[in-house]
Parts: structure tokens; sequence; C-alpha cells
DNA sequence: CTGTTAGCGCTTTCAC
DNA sequence: GTGAAAGCGCTAACAG
């Protein structure tokens, strides 16, 4: 029908309304400064020769994408997949779209993810990860598009991040088992050198040990990556070299999930002869038996409320704070004897 | 240092380095007919200055934004999740980034988001999704952007897509349940009115059922959302009103989960008394004991696949077929008694 | 309430 | 090998 699919602009729209572009310009952005028949006449031609606004034109002539890179581990775990969709929800709800990009944690992807992102003209940036290097915080402090660090944080730096703290979560759970009455327990966590997660968990492990005067014992220690094969192994090392582990605290429900197979493998009963805790409440934590008692961390909301503060941001509007922790609650089910109930 | 962050233009460049826009244009790009004395010394500026192209005045003027659409039902489903990381895998792999948006299945939720995509002048799109209908179909056609369907497919039309054949995969899962000798076999699918998988799926069981000269029986039959708990409460039905089924098969992984607890719930024994066999083998499958037999589907695969496909039609390549099935396998583990082997 | 007119920052002929 | 100039499709003052 003389329609040429992809190639109507604003142009042809005003030519055949006999009306100007700004004038189609002010309909289509919903400008109330258009009378209504004209808003109308606009409207039908429009819909007849089926026009479709180029955001890319829009962008270049506003300076504004309304999308928004997200930087982001690995989408394929469990973890980051519902952090993820916190996000986007919340960028679908204030119209905003998501480039999303996975970094597998690597410094060197990660820089050049967020240059490739800043090229593209991004509106703000949510990034995930471990640590936040010189590099990041470099290039970070050099654009003026906003940054907001997702179940991350950086304290010598002044981003703004949506975190929990993580010491407090790893505490409160080496605790439970303390209550229990165990004497030797153990921690499988991840790599120390991962300031954000890793480091914050173990210390907490630590301190919960030290404030109940249980000797810190770093055989009791193993290091994986935080999927399930490494809580599994981890834990069968732990129990060969010495079986009267009567507790672990593993500081990933994957890993945690793997270590419970290892017990059992091990011909022991979780939780009667061995008591084990996770962290962060993914879904396969009820979703095996026995079920996984773990820290409840609030994934979607910290994706959720971090790309609020980034639409805030975005939107230069006025911040209380930009570094916000989130609560988060312990999950207490059947790989522990303790009951939440317990603790009221 | 005199640097206006965010407005150093090709402009700028040309100006400090002594040449023409043109000419830094075509070191950017790599264009090789710039004498190298020339090229460096545009590089040298560009590095000074720290200019950054605009990818998205780029965009405008080549009508290109090396970016594709993805339409997912939900990214924070394992399988949708694996999908999405193929994606984006071989995205990077050819320099074109993502924007991901998740669609719940909801069909005017699809077609907006497929506006919004296009509006957004994505070099390509790829879909997952259930069905794709008269609406899709329609605005699929009208645009010359190229769409591939990953994990789906569309008979009726010609449109390009990535699948496995469903129907007999689900075959090969119930039949390797009336291998073992099991008589009466339930079903545990989604909705039948999804014609991409839960339709087919449940085809399969029934040809499987009528190959072997079983009475189809829809006592038997039972469908879910896909998810755990309706896995548990489908079993459960299933076993309270007739607990003498011996074997069930589940349209996925993370409803077969849910079955085998509502057996194990009821006091049964998987694989002894009841055979379970799942579908997709997403992570959870080889993370719960008894590890769940299921049928692999190479999730990761369809995903990198689609795109590649994807890219060669945005790169106009000469495409052999547009429409690829994949191959599954069985990957019988501990909640059936037949092991691979014993298909050899 | 509506039109005119500059750009936005880059690519892309077309000359030289 | 390099430059000049014309857009790409839209927004945003600024008039009127």
């Amino acid at each position: 029908m003389g329609i040429k699919k992809g190639n109507v602009t604003i142009y042809d729209v005003a030519r055949e309304a006999g009306v100007s572009m700004a004038t189609v310009s002010r309909v289509v952005n919903g400008n109330p400064n258009v009378k209504p028949a004209t808003r109308k006449k606009v409207l039908d031609v429009i819909q007849r020769i089926g026009y479709r606004p180029n955001a890319v034109a829009r962008g270049l002539a506003s300076k504004k994408t309304t999308t928004v890179g997200v930087v982001i581990p690995d989408i394929s775990n469990p973890l980051y997949a519902e952090l993820a969709r916190g996000i986007e929800d919340i960028a679908t709800m204030y119209h905003y779209n998501i480039i999303l990009c996975n970094s597998d944690l690597k410094e060197a992807k990660e820089l050049q993810l967020i240059e490739t992102l800043l090229e593209k003209q991004v509106d703000g940036l949510l990034f995930l990860g471990s640590e936040i290097t010189e590099e990041h915080r470099k290039i970070f402090q050099a654009t003026s598009v906003p940054v907001v660090l997702a179940a991350s944080q950086d304290d010598q730096g002044e981003l703004p991040y949506v975190n929990i703290d993580h010491v407090a979560a790893a505490k409160e759970a080496t605790n439970v088992l303390i209550k229990e009455g165990h004497q030797k327990i153990a921690y499988i966590g991840t790599s120390l050198t991962n300031t954000v997660q890793g480091l914050p968990r173990f210390r907490g492990y630590q301190a919960a040990l030290e404030e109940n005067g249980i000797p810190f014992d770093e055989n009791l220690v193993r290091i994986g990556n935080g999927r399930y094969s490494s809580g599994y192994e981890a834990m069968k090392e732990l129990l060969d070299k010495d079986d009267s582990i009567s507790a672990v605290f593993v500081a990933t429900d994957e890993m945690a999930v793997g270590a419970i197979h290892a017990v059992q493998d091990h011909a022991l009963n979780v939780p009667d002869q061995v008591s084990v805790i996770g962290c962060n409440n993914i879904p396969i934590a009820s979703q095996v038996r026995p079920l996984l008692s773990t820290v409840s961390v609030p994934l979607y909301d910290i994706g959720a409320v971090a790309m609020r503060l980034l639409t805030k941001y975005m939107n230069n509007e006025e911040i209380q704070t930009g570094q916000v922790i989130l609560e988060y609650d312990l999950e207490l089910r059947d790989s522990t004897r303790l009951k939440n109930s317990d603790l009221a």
C-alpha cells in the first residue's frame, strides 16, 4: 500500500497530517499543548501510515536513551538471575530497558563492558561484581552517567550501593550452629580475596566463634567457587580428614546442598549428626530434602531497590542516602535442628 | 584539565589532530585507507583528550545499532537463564549487545516489548515464548528486522527458529518408563494450550503409550505451571487418588523434583517403587538426591545457535535453512532404574 | 496552540 | 589518503 516499511519518519506524518514536525513530536511525546482535534488528526495518520518513532534519533536529539546498562557476573547463576529479575521489573516500571552483560567476574571484561555501555549512551549503570578497583573507580568518576552498585559495595569510595551486611549475616548463621551446641563448626566459603562476599562472610564466621569462646581452627575451613560440586568436594575433604565435625556454615546455598550430599555419602545424617546452614536462600534451598536452613538474602529486592535508586539519580531527584543496607532473615528449615520458633 | 567529560566529539578530535572528521571516523572504525602517521596522530589525540565514540549518533548515521532485542519469558527461571547465557555469549562474540526483556509469557506484554525493541532500532530480534499468534506474525512480517525464535517454533509460518523435537523427546522419556516394565504411567505437564511445549510433550507421552499398547487414562494426567510446588501438588493428588502408580513422566525438571518429594512424602521410594523422569536437564536435576533422570535438552546451545543464526540474517549471509532442530539426550540417573548403559 | 530552525555526533558519498 | 558536505530522524528552544 505504498507503505515503505521502516522508513516512515516524523516528517512523513507531518506532511500527511498537514502539520509541522514539532506538532507530531508533541503528540508522540504526550505534550498537552496540542489541540485535541489536531492530536486526533495526527494520531490517525500515525495509525494509517504505520509510523514508529525512532528511539535512536530521539536519543541523539534529547541525550536520553531510556536504557540502562547492567553488568552482572553470570545470568545463569540463580543468585544473579533473581537479582536481574528485580532489576528488570523496576526498570520496566520506570520505562527503562536493560542492556544485560555477563562479566564472569573478570575485571578486564567488566571494564570493557562498562566502556561499551557508556558508548551506547546508557542513562545509568548498574554494576554487580566483586571488587571495585582503581580502574573501575577512575572510569566511574570520569563519567556523568550515574552508577549504582548492587549486591556489592565500595567502602573506600562514595559510590552508591544496595547490599546486605554480610558479616552480620554470616555471624548470625554461625550463631545458629553455636546455639545448637556445636563446638566443631566448619566453614566452606568463597575466595577470601573477594572483599564483597567471600571475605566478609568468613569474617562473620570468625567473629561468631570468637564471641563464643570457640577457638578458630583453620583446618575446618575450605574455599570453593560457590557452585554445587565445589561444596560437595570441600565437605568431602573436611570429613575425610576429620569426621567428628558436627556442623558447617556454607557461604552459598548451592555449595551447601553439595555439602549435605557429601555428608550423606559419608553415611552421616543431616541434621542429626551434622547440621548444615547455607546463605542466600535461592530457590534450590527449598527444593531439596532436607530443606536447607539458610540466611534469606532479599536478592530480588536488592536488584529492585538498586534500580529504583538509579532511577532517582537519573532523574536528578533528591537522594537521602545512596548507601542502603537491606535486612536479611534467618530461614531455619530441616538441615539444622533449631527452628525459627526456638529463637522467638 | 579542560576535558569536558562526556562532551568530547569527533569534531574535537579532528580539530586537535588537524585532520577532518572523516579521517577520525576512519581511524575509529579501522578503515585501512589512512596513512599510518595520520592514524597515530589521531589515536594520540583520542587518548589524550579522552574521546569516546557516541554509539547513538553512529547508529543514527549508519542505521546499525549492534544491539539485538531478546524477549524471554522469565530470566529467573533456570531454564531461560541458561538459554539467555548461550544467547549472550554468542552475541558478545559477534560484538552485539543484548536488550533483555521479561515477558512472563503474556501476549500483550510480548507485543509491547517487541514494539519497543523495534523503536530502539535493534538490528535483530530473538523471541522466546509460547505461541506465535496472528498479532506476532503481523508485526514480524511488517518489519525488515530479522527475527529468530528460540526454544519455540511456528509451524504455520516461515519464521526461522531453533528448537528440539519435543514430541520425540517426551516419547523417548516415556519409553524409558515403559521399558522398565511400568504399565501405570502418570503424566505431569504444563498447559496443553501451550502448543510449543505443553502440548507436544503431552502428545509424545500419549504416542509412547499408544505404540506400546498401553491404554491412555486421563486420570493419570495432571497439569502444573512448570515450577516445583505445582509438581509436588500434582503428584500428591495423583497418589492420593491412586497409589498404585509406579512411574511418572514429568515435563519439567523442577516439577519432577517436586514430584519426587511428593512420592517420598507418601512413604514410597524413588526409584524402587516409583520411577520419575523429568525433562530439560537444568542444574537442579543433578543437585538433588536421588539424581533426577531426565531428557537433556541443550538449552545453552539452543540460545547460542539461535543467536548465531540471527547474526547471519543481520549480516545478510546465505542461510541454508532457518529451521533448526537440535538433538537431545537421555540422561538416566537415579530416579529411574534403567541406566544409559542398558540402552546401548 | 503551532511552526521554524538549529543542531545532536557520526557516517558516507563524492571530490580532489 | 583526505576533506567537504549532506544527511540520519528527532527534540528543543524560540517565535508568533
